[in-house]
DNA sequence: GAGCACTGC
């Protein structure tokens, strides 16, 4: 092995990974079980770790939890999961469940059959392999106890089952009166597990079982099982408060406490209040016509604490089975993790066996700069050596290169992905073995300040110990595997148990605005975990600013129509600001690009200079928004008369993602739809004038706001901050009297300097306008 | 003249 530095920035002088000291002899002989990760990383420690049941994990069992111990085989929930993942990416079903499935079908399309009897076989077979999932043994238990209590919280591993068959038992035990929603925080989860579900039903998906997520739906008037996202049922509770139509409520992935799953749980609670009153034993009043049952599923340790937000509701366990997982730690801590991750990757590669390797890493920027030094290193292998096939996997990856993960490793070869959260809890990765896992997250947290609107930060930080414990389990899927963490036990035993739940550091104002339609507040509501006083009034006080809700906080009529969009409220406000400014066309399209989750203007480094110039035909004087909205506008005239390749040609010329300009189509056609529902037009276009696009951006952007001060930085008009222009905007270097703009960012840069330093932001896509000054001071 | 984890309506 050559003992070159690896090219990564800040590889430790002269050490090359410690593979130079192996000769790379054949991969074939098995390792010692208790592996050598011993290394250049200073040391090995071990850190022997046999796989924890959640009991061992969570303390002592509590009295209470009736444990409905049940062994699962493979069969689980998420191989569905990762079969429907993203657009266009066909079956990626886990080989151990799947595979059986598929060869059977296979086999009977040889055989010539017709389709019915190759269903009904289908169907046959769905339902043998439901009868032996042991979670069944359970069965009876769990239909039991969500009849006899309000809420049940079931505690259940992962490959349990349960977020397939729980639905199934309640359905088939008869007892179902109205519909049963099960919630999910993510839409390719309500998608995929709607059409397992179906299918083992042996019914057309959008038939008996169907689900309802943005942009898509698929149900009828027969449809009892309803998979839909946790956003989506908050949607619904909108325009039917007490979610009359539903009689069971089951709360999916609870334990990740996502800002709408703790709405839910809340409204959830309220709404048992006022249906189930009565019920108690005792004194009958009349008893409650249409009581509802919820039930609240967690993969992790926090059961007692659902179980307590509930009125020590009671807690059925549900095991599953994971392979066990081998844990090592480092010795000493690491200073650069990409470099010990570098280490690591090939310390595995040179002494396991066959079987990919997964890495877990913060970022985009990490993630390159290792997939270029294990790249670099790959080539000096010995030719008879195990080949690399790198992967990087992170959202904002086209999706075409992100599908590589899926394609089986081919022969000779060891699959390293290269990962951010993603992998962690999205998207499951078949074939891993090995996960080395830097122990470190990105983390996006809302500031509150006394005036404007906050800003946010995006930040490395450690990760939490279920985190850690997640990761790990990614190398166990198919069969046992190995993790690495790339920090010592004490760092792992330092770690906080889990994240600081997401209504803790978020703003909350599209949550107060969603509350106050359905007649509750966010003083009164009670939370699993109640917000900060600060982040409370922060809301409270945009959307008063915003006209949503009037100095006594009710909610406004102008709020309600607000509402009514899929929109951050400040966005719902531009949008009504349109109509009165006659350019609704215009400003739903800017408003969509700016939704997206996808940066309409890339950053890639290697071509900036060429990025930027090809992008100077779009430029709009006032800025950043009307050029975007000039990027939608030839997208959209090209795609009158050009096909998928022209479009596709056309934006790599441009340096502008298509991705963004897809996604922005779904959410124009979205918005559109509300303006027809509520009788508006949409149509409306200002043509070139740009005034009264700007003047409907001021509406609900007057919270970001600021004037040029004579050192041209900006001072902002309803907060205490000076402000710079980001680079990358089209504002850059001209200087206006004003401006408004969409984000506030704390550079990182800025985050080490001491003083005044805090002060000095990016902010990103403003526009200048003579006008927002104007109506700031107003308003102020 | 700088950097962007993930998700939802």
């Amino acid at each position: 092995m050559p003992s070159l530095s690896p090219p990564h920035k800040s590889a430790a002088s002269g050490s090359a990974p410690s593979m130079s000291s192996k000769p790379s002899a054949p991969q074939t002989p098995p390792p010692p079980r208790k592996a050598k990760f011993r290394p250049a990383l200073g040391g090995m420690v071990h850190g022997a770790f046999a796989h924890k049941s959640p009991d061992a994990a969570a303390g002592p069992a509590s009295k209470k939890r009736a444990a409905v111990y049940m062994d699962s085989e493979d069969e689980d929930e998420d191989g569905g999961r990762a079969a429907a993942f993203t657009n266009g990416i066909a079956n990626h079903s886990t080989p151990s469940g799947g595979k059986r499935k598929k060869m059977r079908k296979n086999g009977a399309a040889n055989g010539g059959g017709n389709a019915q009897a190759q269903a009904a076989a289908k169907t046959r077979l769905l339902q043998e392999q439901r009868a032996q999932l042991p979670i069944a043994q359970g069965r009876d238990a769990i239909v039991r106890a969500v009849a006899a209590n309000d809420v049940t919280i079931v505690l259940g591993e992962t490959g349990s089952g349960k977020t397939t068959q729980i639905p199934q038992y309640l359905l088939e035990a008869g007892t179902l009166a109205g519909l049963l929603a099960i919630t999910q925080p993510r839409r390719v989860a309500a998608t995929s597990l709607a059409a397992r579900v179906s299918q083992e039903q042996g019914r057309p998906l959008g038939t008996l079982v169907g689900y309802a997520v943005r942009f898509d739906e698929k149900l009828s008037d027969e449809t009892r099982v309803k998979y839909l996202t946790d956003g989506m049922l908050m949607r619904e509770m909108m325009g039917d408060p007490m979610l009359e139509r539903y009689g069971v409520v089951i709360v999916d992935e609870a334990h990740e406490r996502t800002l709408r799953t703790d709405l839910v749980l809340a409204s959830l609670k309220r709404i048992l209040k006022e249906r189930n009153a009565g019920q108690a034993p005792g004194k009958g009043k009349e008893r409650a016509r249409n009581p509802l049952k919820v039930v609240v599923m967690s993969a992790t340790l926090d059961a007692e604490k659902f179980s307590r937000f509930f009125d020590d509701a009671p807690v059925l366990y549900v095991k599953g089975r994971q392979h066990p997982v081998s844990v090592y730690h480092t010795a000493t801590s690491q200073t650069d993790y990409v470099d010990a991750a570098l280490r690591t990757f090939y310390q595995i590669h040179v002494d396991y066996p066959v079987g990919d390797v997964l890495i877990f890493l913060p970022g985009q920027e990490d993630i390159e700069s290792l997939e270029l030094s294990i790249r670099t290193y790959a080539k000096q292998l010995p030719a008879n050596a195990l080949g690399v096939l790198v992967c990087p996997l992170y959202a904002s990856l086209p999706n075409a290169k992100q599908s590589r993960v899926f394609a089986p490793t081919p022969a000779h070869t060891r699959k390293c992905i290269l990962a951010t959260n993603i992998a962690e809890t999205s998207i499951t990765i078949p074939g891993v073995k090995y996960v080395i896992d830097t122990g470190k997250q990105k983390e996006k947290r809302h500031l509150t300040r006394m005036t404007g609107s906050g800003f946010d930060t995006l930040l490395t930080t450690d990760i939490t110990k279920s985190s850690a414990m997640q990761r790990a389990g990614r190398a166990g899927r198919e069969g046992p595997g190995n993790c690495f963490r790339l920090y010592t036990e004490d760092a792992f035993d330092a770690m906080a148990l889990s994240s600081e739940p997401e209504v803790r550091r978020s703003s909350l104002t599209s949550a107060l605005l969603q509350l106050k339609c359905t007649g509750q507040d966010l003083e009164s509501i009670d939370f699993m975990d109640n917000p900060e006083v600060e982040a409370v009034g922060s809301a409270l006080r945009t959307l008063w600013l915003l006209d949503a809700i009037d100095v006594k906080r009710q909610l406004t009529a102008f709020g309600r129509s607000m509402a009514s969009f899929p929109l951050e409220p400040q966005y719902a406000a531009i949008l009504l600001a349109s109509v009165d400014n006659k350019c609704v066309a215009d400003v739903i399209s800017i408003l969509s690009l700016l939704s997206s989750s996808s940066p309409l203007f890339p950053d890639s480094s290697a071509q900036r200079d060429d990025a930027a110039e090809a992008r100077l035909k779009f430029r709009h004087p006032s800025g950043d928004h009307l050029t975007m909205l000039n990027v939608f506008r030839a997208y959209d005239e090209l795609s009158a008369s050009e096909g998928k390749g022209a479009r596709r040609d056309w934006c790599r010329q441009n340096y502008v993602n298509e991705r963004a300009l897809r996604e922005a189509g779904d959410i124009r056609t979205q918005l559109r739809g509300v303006c027809e529902r509520t009788q508006l037009d949409w149509a409306v276009s200002c043509g070139d004038a740009d005034g009264p696009v700007l003047k409907s951006l001021t509406r609900g952007l007057l919270q970001h706001a600021a004037f040029l001060q004579p050192d041209g930085s900006y001072k902002q008009t309803l907060g205490p901050s000076v402000i710079k222009i980001h680079p990358s905007s089209f504002l850059t270097g001209k200087p206006c009297p004003a401006i408004i703009y969409n984000e506030l960012v704390r550079l990182s840069s800025a985050a080490a300097v001491t003083s005044r330093a805090e002060c000095i932001h990016r902010c990103t896509q403003h526009i200048s306008t003579p006008a927002a000054s104007r109506l700031c001071l107003r308003h102020s």
